[in-house]
DNA sequence: GCTATTTGACCTAA
DNA sequence: TTAGGTCAAATAGC
């Protein structure tokens, strides 16, 4: 039989992040645009651009309400296709965080991945790098494999960067939000 | 001509 | 019946 054309109501969606960009180091192709109730602007459906090699994830993303710069967006679906295939970058990402105490930096490369998507906002081209900065409490070393529910930190970005796969990696959520120059995540768990 | 995007229609859970 | 997710023909861009 036919799978179902419609998501179930209320279905979680694997993540939802909120971000200032649309750009998250993956290859996604537009499939649909609805105007939703209640809402000012329309809601964009892209699935992974591997779709084709039976890569199953999709996302949701639609403009903040509050903030009309900022988009929401719900990811559904994991990359069945490997995430390496489905993104852009040549190398693979590096390890997310070098730690090197309570301060700690990784560096990565920004790329340029949504061509000429108005909806990208005027980002990441002209910087050459993200950095992220991140400040935790207590113990450092387990603090992006299994935080606690009751930890609490952040990272800071340095503008320039699209959020990349490296941020959203994991078994738990972030949210970002744009912060002058910077970016400063938080764990949705809390 | 090929590929990606747009957009109205279609489908179905609520 | 409505709302929202997906399809697919038309269109645009290369």
């Amino acid at each position: 039989a036919m799978p179902s054309k419609r998501r179930v109501r209320g279905a979680e969606a694997h993540r939802e992040v909120h971000a200032d960009t649309t750009a998250d180091g993956f290859v996604w192709r537009k499939y649909g645009q609805k105007d939703i109730n209640g809402s000012n602007h329309p809601r964009l459906y892209y699935r992974c651009a591997l779709s084709g090699e039976g890569c199953r994830a999709t996302r949701r993303v639609q403009r903040s309400q509050e903030e009309p710069a900022a988009f929401v967006i719900a990811y559904y679906g994991e990359h069945t296709c490997g995430a390496a295939l489905c993104q852009q970058r040549a190398e693979p990402l590096p390890p997310t965080v070098v730690d090197s105490g309570s301060n700690a930096w990784g560096v990565f490369g920004a790329v340029d991945r949504n061509r000429g998507s108005p909806l990208l906002p005027s980002l990441g081209a002209e910087q050459g790098a993200v950095r992220r900065h991140v400040e935790a409490p207590g113990d450092t070393s387990r603090r992006w494999s299994s935080p606690s529910s009751s930890s609490s930190y952040s990272s800071e970005v340095e503008l320039g960067a699209s959020p990349v796969e490296g941020f959203l990696d994991g078994n738990f959520d972030w949210e970002w939000e744009t912060v002058v120059n910077s970016l400063s995540f938080r764990d949705l768990l809390h």
